[in-house]
RNA sequence: GGGCGGAUGGCGAAAUUGGCAGACGCGAUAGCCUUAGGAGCUAUUGGGGCAACCCUUGGAGGUUCAAAUCCUCUUCCGCCCACCA
């Protein structure tokens, strides 16, 4: 017979729920610990990935707990977003409607795995007194000129029928339905992240225990490249095209420079010269090309030269400017110098059209000279054909040069970012309202703050075509202006959801609180978020805007700290037959049913046992069937105590509560299970007392809570076995007396011998050559050297 | 193209950071037990060999008394960024 799951899971969740049994109550005289997993979009089932990230946080609370620390573990649901207003179109019912049953589903299968969430702070985004301070913060960032309306050529997603930010373009499509982005031109609502690049991207180096990884996509998504910007005349008159390189050592080396086809000057360069029909035709042709397109790395690069010259300043050389769709608008001045042997793009472009070239850096490698080359060379080496600079190291002149170039005028030392401003507008229903009302006479007016929050109407004629859905409801738009009283309209755009989501660890602080997003006292205690984990998806997106938030409010003086997230812990994805499991590809293995067959304890225990927390997990369902057999195992245990343990079994104990205590500090919860299972093994060989299996079940219970509870309270315990504390070990129990030396001869293993822990160097060594193995393969040879690894090893080396 | 990770039995994975490769589990094989169940218990389980032994951490070199671990080259896989100048 098994133990009986079902009725444990329920009985100990019913209880912890009816003793709130973790509450976090601010108690300054104790250390707080404030771990938060991701929270989840409302889509009303929870799925692997769900239970896995929660599982992962729910150990690590409750070991903390047992630890002695105040915990706060927290859960909500981030429920503005397109999938609700999608379902409510197939559903034939509201947005918020839809959203609400999906979060009472889902509060009941996280119920059923046994998560243990301080439930009275749990909120969703959509709550008004939620959005509301979406919207504070908004106008807060509206007064500082960080929240500004900008028209311009914006991603739009056709199918979704709203704007992207960068962010959200993949590949040149929509993260959401992988539709190809179009360019738009529309007035839309930005945040100025930009404002914030330096400071995201030096507080990068205070995250020490973030993943490497997380850290470089961050540092390359905010893109800093130092260079010079290089003025180059136009031949015929006055006016400068600027140029922006990272390579200013090569700038004797440029033969002719590139232009973005959408470049301010194109026009009048190609005004009247032979090639000017054939260059508007090339314009126009990359004009209707998608970026999908045009960036695909496989296409040749193209482009037509405009029958103009500039003069490059450091030699008055005179090179022909080209345009070419491998130069891009968006990035640095939208020209680039080209220099072909140097760059590999510059180098096919340049053989493909005939364009001079001239090597500048000397290969220490190579002694080619010649033009006759068959790629560029990237690498460094010294100054050639370089004027004055000539002999310099390229990475020593590339500093010369650029100070040099500065002093003469003929450039600027220059830092180019990749990060942009963050676009936030969306033409969408089911997200917070931008506060702010246009009036015909006093122009963009921000809401007044008593008069949050702007409430996002009941009901709004959205059908998913196109256009703001608020628009339409006239009760919502007409509005009087708050300056002049008169008739004005209301924005009518919503919020991106990134934004709710940027400050939500916040809101957990004080989830009531009704003076500001949240009340400073209580943050100061819980802030910062000691352990944040979640899925590595997020890794760009909601990290950075969430760091970007957290700087704004430290700016507001409303926090004393840069960075939100102390630890984080991505957590690797589970599949299926090697593939993530997803509706389309049916191998969605549902939790619940899982839940059914083997309980929540063992389906916990499964998921921590067979994989590390940060790779990839490959479910495996005879895998749980074994996790759950482990726990009858254990179970079984309890029948059979024996009044006395011996010394052996407490040895073991104590090693095990020692390798235990550091794997659940840093993670490892596959080991931690795996010393679980050893010292549940050596209960069966030699047995065990009552007091060496609670430890056990004390060490159990993060893992398999309900199991360790009812364990708990059937060897006598009144009180819950959260109130417990963590075992400690004592050292002396880990002292061996003797000790089994691995023998060595020539670095190969011969023999192993068992000696005391005290033995001197030269006993061993006497006693190692006495062994009759180590002198058959001694062979008569003295020994030249004997290397002793205390208490592991000796190595004969003859 | 750039960056960051990986590659260990039939499978998921360990390896105190340079010191017994394969802990723990799954699967498999054999046996035992029984109030036949979602059982349980005991052994064996990287490969070769009767054996002593030999081989084995994607591949090839190297450093070292000693390498899964460090170095060089190389192949494959994953993720992120990317005509980024």
């Amino acid at each position: 017979m098994h133990y009986n799951f079902k009725e444990i899971e329920k009985k100990w969740q019913k209880h912890w729920l009816d003793t709130c049994a973790f509450r976090a109550q601010t108690d300054p005289t104790r250390k707080k610990y404030y771990l938060l997993e991701m929270f989840p979009y409302p889509s009303g089932k929870i799925h692997m990935g769900h239970v896995r990230n929660y599982t992962i946080g729910d150990v690590a609370s409750r070991f903390k707990t047992l630890e002695g620390y105040n915990v706060m573990h927290p859960m909500g649901f981030d429920a503005f977003g397109q999938p609700a207003e999608n379902a409510a179109i197939k559903n034939k019912t509201k947005p918020a409607v839809w959203t609400h049953k999906c979060i009472a589903e889902m509060e009941i299968e996280l119920k059923k795995m046994g998560f243990s969430y301080d439930w009275q702070r749990e909120f969703a985004t959509c709550d008004d007194d939620y959005y509301k301070w979406n919207q504070w913060i908004f106008l807060k960032m509206f007064e500082r000129g960080l929240a500004f309306k900008k028209a311009s050529g914006v991603n739009w997603c056709p199918s979704c029928q709203t704007t992207l930010a960068n962010e959200e373009v993949i590949d040149g499509g929509c993260w959401r339905c992988h539709t190809a982005v179009e360019q738009k031109n529309l007035d839309q609502w930005y945040l100025k992240i930009t404002d914030y690049k330096e400071r995201l991207l030096e507080d990068l180096g205070q995250l020490k225990h973030w993943p490497q990884r997380v850290l470089s996509m961050q540092n390359n998504w905010i893109g800093k490249s130092s260079g010079v910007d290089i003025y180059f005349r136009l031949k015929d008159s006055d006016k400068l095209i600027s140029v922006f390189t990272t390579r200013v050592d090569t700038i004797f080396g440029a033969t002719y420079i590139v232009l973005a086809p959408e470049h301010p000057l194109v026009q009048e360069l190609i005004q009247g010269k032979p090639q000017e029909k054939e260059a508007c035709e090339f314009i126009k042709k990359v004009s209707v090309q998608s970026k999908v397109v045009r960036a695909a790395s496989d296409v040749k690069k193209e482009g037509v030269f405009t029958g103009s010259f500039a003069v490059n300043p450091v030699n008055n050389e005179e090179v022909p400017i080209w345009i070419a769709d491998y130069v891009l608008m968006e990035y640095g001045t939208g020209a680039i110098m080209a220099v072909p042997t140097h760059d590999q793009r510059d180098f096919l472009f340049a053989r493909e059209h005939k364009l001079p070239m001239r090597i500048v850096i000397k290969s220490k490698i190579s002694v080619n000279l010649t033009n006759d080359l068959s790629q560029a060379y990237e690498g460094d080496g010294e100054q050639v054909n370089s004027g004055e600079f000539n002999g310099l190291a390229n990475q020593e002149a590339k500093l010369k040069i650029a100070q040099w170039m500065e002093v003469q005028g003929m450039g600027k030392i220059q830092v180019h970012w990749r990060l942009r401003d963050w676009l936030i507008s969306r033409q969408r229903y089911w997200g917070t309202p931008i506060p702010i009302i246009y009036c015909p006479a006093c122009g963009i007016v921000p809401v007044a703050y008593q008069d949050l929050p702007v409430k996002l109407p009941a009901d709004a004629p959205f059908t998913g075509e196109g256009g703001s859905p608020l628009g339409k409801v006239e009760e919502f738009v007409e509005v009087k202006c708050p300056k002049c009283k008169g008739n004005a309209r209301r924005e009518t755009d919503t919020m991106a959801t990134f934004f709710d989501s940027s400050w939500y660890f916040l809101r957990f602080c004080s989830p009531e609180f009704n003076q500001a997003p949240f009340d400073k006292q209580e943050a100061k205690y819980w802030m910062v978020v000691d352990q944040y984990i979640g899925g590595i998806e997020h890794a760009i997106l909601h990290l950075l805007y969430s760091r970007f938030f957290t700087k704004f409010f430290q700016d507001l003086k409303m926090i004393d700290f840069a960075e939100p997230f102390d630890r984080l812990l991505t957590q690797g994805m589970v599949l299926k037959d090697g593939e993530v499991m997803s509706k389309s590809k049916g191998n969605i293995v549902d939790p619940d049913s899982m839940i059914k067959d083997y309980g929540a304890d063992a389906l916990r225990l499964f998921i921590l046992f067979a994989a590390p927390p940060e790779t990839e997990l490959e479910w495996d369902e005879r895998g749980l069937e074994g996790a759950f057999k482990f726990l009858n195992r254990v179970w079984r245990i309890h029948e059979n105590l024996k009044d006395q343990a011996d010394q052996e079994i407490i040895k073991v104990l104590h090693r095990t509560i020692k390798k235990v205590s550091v794997d659940f500090s840093e993670f490892k919860f596959n080991t931690a299970i795996a010393s679980l299972m050893e010292l549940t093994n050596a209960i069966y060989q030699l047995g065990a007392d009552k007091a060496v299996f609670l430890n056990l079940v004390i060490m159990l219970s993060p893992i398999v809570p309900h199991f360790s509870e009812e364990l708990w309270q059937i060897l006598g315990n009144k009180e819950s076995i959260f109130k417990a504390s963590w075992p400690k070990y004592n050292p002396e129990l880990l002292v061996e007396k003797r000790v089994e030396l691995v023998i060595q001869v020539n670095g190969k293993l011969r023999n192993k011998i068992e000696v005391s822990c005290g033995i001197s160097d030269d006993q061993l060594k006497e006693l190692v050559l006495k062994d009759d193995r180590v002198s058959l393969w001694l062979e008569g040879k003295s020994p030249k050297k004997f290397i002793i690894i205390p208490q592991k090893l000796v190595n004969i080396v003859v």
